[in-house]
DNA sequence: AGTATGACGTTTT
DNA sequence: AAAAACGCCATAC
């Protein structure tokens, strides 16, 4: 699907050191409630290595995966770049979300147009 | 076609 | 702060 390419290549356009919610991915790639698509994707992708996937957190701003299903893995790369997170898997947005547009569904618009220029 | 299933999100307890 | 209760929607079956 169309939403699952642009949804990656947003995922790709994350910086290092910074992370982005779920929802605003999905936000970004045009679909504001493709929060759940962008999780699928993720859990599914078997270009997984070409991705920043751990850079994708929850918008409680914590990490979704389970203890001993990934959640161990994504700490460690997070930390890795210079990201913090705290015991709970938690990491503070005021600090680290990748600002790019926030969550403002106009922002898509402007961001999808560069992505694709 | 109908139903269950999620790396989810927001609102309400 | 944490958890339930909803809402959501592409996939899989």
């Amino acid at each position: 699907m169309e939403f699952e390419r642009r949804a990656k290549e947003v995922i790709r356009s994350i910086p290092r050191g910074k992370v982005a919610t779920y929802a605003q991915v999905a936000t970004l790639a045009g679909n504001y409630k493709g929060a759940r698509q962008v999780a699928r994707v993720l859990h599914s992708s078997l270009d997984k290595d070409r991705l920043p996937w751990q850079r994708v957190i929850n918008s409680r701003g914590g990490i979704s995966l389970k203890r001993g299903h990934g959640f161990e893995e994504q700490k460690r790369l997070l930390i890795r770049e210079g990201v913090r997170v705290d015991r709970l898997g938690r990491i503070e947005l005021d600090s680290f979300q990748w600002e790019a547009g926030g969550m403002r569904r106009s922002a898509a618009k402007e961001f999808l147009r560069k992505l694709t220029q």
